[in-house]
DNA sequence: TTTTAATATTGCAATATTACGATATCAATG
DNA sequence: CATTGATATCGTAATATTGCAATATTAAAA
C-alpha cells in the first residue's frame, strides 16, 4: 500500500529507519557534502551546485532538518544553512551501535 | 515527478544514498535485527516475528539482498538468511567516511 | 509421482516521494 | 512604501514504494 506499518515496530527501530531514509537520497548526500566544504552556504548556491530546482533545494533543505542534521540561520536576505556537529555525532554514534550491536552468528 | 534524477550525481553519492535507502525502513532495520539474534533464521520466522505478510517480508529480503547485506542459502524446503559480514563491514565503513569526511566549517 | 511446506514472483491498490512552476513571505534597499 | 533578492510553501504531475492476495516454484516427504 505504500503505507510504512509504523506502529508495528519499535521505536528505535523507527528512528534509525527515518535517518536511514533521509540520507537516501543522492540530492542530499550532495547537499551536505557540499556545505561541508563551503564557510558560508547559501540554497541559492546549492540550486546552482547541485543542478535542482529552487524549490526542490528546499524541500531536501527541509527533510534535513527535520531531523536535525542541519540548523539554518537567517542572515539579512538569505539563510545560512550549517551542519549540526553535536546532532552529527548523536547520529553517527546510534548508526554505528546498530551496526556493531546487529552481528551475525548464523548457520 | 517521484523520479529521483541519479544522472546529475556521482557515483559514490547514488551508492551512499542506495545503502541508506535500503536500511530507511523499519521492517528491514527488524529483519536484520532479528537475523541477528538467531542461530537460524528463515523467512518463515520472520513472517511470525514482524507480522507483515509473508509476500512483503519476501521483498524486504530481496532489497537487503540487493545491496549485500544478506546472503541466502538454500536448506532443504526452506532457506537461510545470513548477514554478509563482510560486506556488513565494508558498507559500516563507507558510512563512517562519509560521516567523519563531510563536516561542518560553516558560518 | 502426488502432496506438502517454504519461499519467490506477479499483479494490483493505496500511499509516499520527487520535482517543479507559481506564489507567498520577508528582510534589505532604494 | 515599492522594489528586489532569497527562500519557503502550495499545488500538481509523474514515478516509486509498500503491502498483500493469488499464484508459481522448488525440494523434501509421503
Amino acid at each position: 500500500m505504500g503505507v510504512t506499518k509504523t506502529q508495528m515496530f519499535t521505536e528505535e527501530q523507527n528512528d534509525l529507519a527515518q535517518f536511514f531514509k533521509v540520507l537516501g537520497h543522492p540530492a542530499r548526500v550532495a547537499i551536505l557534502q557540499y556545505i561541508s566544504k563551503q564557510n558560508t552556504c547559501i540554497c541559492n548556491d546549492l540550486v546552482e551546485e547541485i543542478g535542482l530546482a529552487q524549490a526542490t533545494i528546499s524541500q531536501h533543505l527541509k527533510e534535513l532538518k527535520s531531523i536535525g542534521l542541519l540548523k539554518g540561520e537567517v542572515e539579512g536576505k538569505s539563510m545560512c544553512y550549517c551542519i549540526n556537529v553535536e546532532r552529527w555525532s548523536i547520529i553517527q554514534n546510534q548508526l554505528n551501535t546498530f551496526f556493531n550491536t546487529t552481528k551475525s552468528n548464523c548457520c
